[in-house]
DNA sequence: CCCAATTTGTTCGTATGTATC
DNA sequence: AGATACATACGAACAAATTGG
């Protein structure tokens, strides 16, 4: 049975939003998990007394928020679903849509993250997931001649950031690094950073990532530390002189580093 | 005029999601912020040449994600909205409900953010500032004698952090702070962690707030850093012989330290 | 390939609630 | 108090998608 509602202004939420808001208890108290089948709209209308456009609303908050998915047809309905990382990345981003955020900003929170992540993963990683960096890592191996290709290494480069992160135990951390690889990536892409190609920052790019890897196939976690340290520190200063505030977009989920 | 929809199949998005990205792009497009009302729900029924429930589903997607809220009443509309912390707070809380996030995972972060934190606004309070954090303090001034009074001291103590990180000036590090603070409060609630008064915590909570404040005042950033990472490195292990994995819930909004 | 059953998706007309003037 | 301009809610009908026979 599905917790009563107060029909008479409780607090101040739309019928809608009070509705999802008892669904997502219900289904906390329940026990329910990803896969499962909230009852159907014709049950949930009986349950709730209320017309169909009213739960299809609630619904609908339920799936903005990534809560659940819904289907059509026999063996179809509303199943919880597990919040995935390119809707909570996009759901953030449109917090700091509206902030005022910095290159600095970014960088001080980079700054740590970072190194702290080259520290876990040192010596914890497979051969396997060695090879996929060195990989990435092949996609600039020539310095860039044109701003396009600039911008498409810069954006590799996050990429091998965000594949790092993706190997971290920390659910944490690895959403926290790839949330903001991907703010970076969106500026390049809606502002086009680096608008001139820029040999200093390829070089120590490309020089940082294979002492990293050694660090890391080696295991020397205070090593590692250090030269993503020293990276972010530079990549930081080269960044700062090109822009020092980030416009930002809407991001329409999906697109994800 | 609104974007136009594709309405033959476009991508696989129902037509209330379809509607909300593009309001959503239309009002980025148009350069609208926060109380600037977007077109009544008959003008956007006109618009889009769609039915009542559609554009209104399409709202109600926009209001869960805390980008728009809607009034009654003439002068009323829906009006673009700045996601609030809370808002954003319990969209990204909804993702880790599904994560398996252990006390290590939350330590590994705070024990790199809170002293940069610390660090970052070494000489910047103002005397007020400095004078609030006091006043926080005296809400625990005497050891717990009951695990009731452990546990609001514990909450008082992650104030403590919030109000610090609301004193940054980086939105990105105030956001990450009070966030994880908000956590590890709503796990207090949940799951009564600190069943047991543990005098150890409290001395050295005690202790380092003091000798925290004393280098904020001074100015001494490498000092108020490494005070904070000793205090996180003690809280850490104080926590761990509690519990290993956190609980979660799904937060309804609002409730914010 | 088509048909039937099931479940969500969409439409429209009407009525109600609410805040402003 | 009453008129007005909005969003909010209801209900019944119809459309589309998916699955299985």
């Amino acid at each position: 049975m599905p917790p009563a509602i107060t029909r008479s202004t409780p607090e101040r939420l739309s019928r809608p939003q009070q509705v999802a808001e008892a669904i997502k208890s219900w289904v906390m108290a329940n026990g329910w998990g990803p896969g499962d089948r909230l009852p159907s709209e014709t049950d949930l209308i009986a349950r709730f007394g209320m017309a169909k456009g009213t739960i299809r609303e609630a619904i609908r908050i339920l799936e903005a928020q990534g809560l659940v998915k819904s289907r059509t047809g026999p063996g179809g309905g509303v199943f919880v679903h597990r919040v995935s990382e390119e809707r909570a990345t996009a759901l953030l981003g449109n917090y700091f849509y509206f902030q005022h955020l910095t290159i600095d900003d970014v960088y001080q929170i980079r700054a740590v993250l970072e190194p702290e992540l080259a520290a876990a993963l040192a010596g914890k990683l497979t051969e396997t997931q060695l090879r996929a960096l060195e990989e990435v890592m092949t996609g600039y191996s020539e310095p860039a001649r044109t701003p396009e290709e600039e911008r498409v290494q810069h954006l590799a480069s996050l990429r091998f950031h965000a594949m790092l992160a993706e190997m971290s135990g920390n659910p944490l951390l690895r959403f926290l690094i790839r949330f903001i690889a991907n703010m970076l990536a969106d500026i390049t892409v809606s502002r086009k950073l680096y608008a001139q190609p820029n040999r200093e920052l390829w070089e120590s790019g490309l020089d940082y990532q294979s002492r990293l890897l050694a660090a890391l196939r080696a295991g020397d976690a205070p090593l590692a530390r250090q030269i993503l340290a020293d990276h972010m520190h530079n990549a930081h200063r080269l960044m700062r002189v090109q822009e020092t505030v980030l416009t930002q977009r809407f991001l329409p989920e999906g697109e994800i580093i």
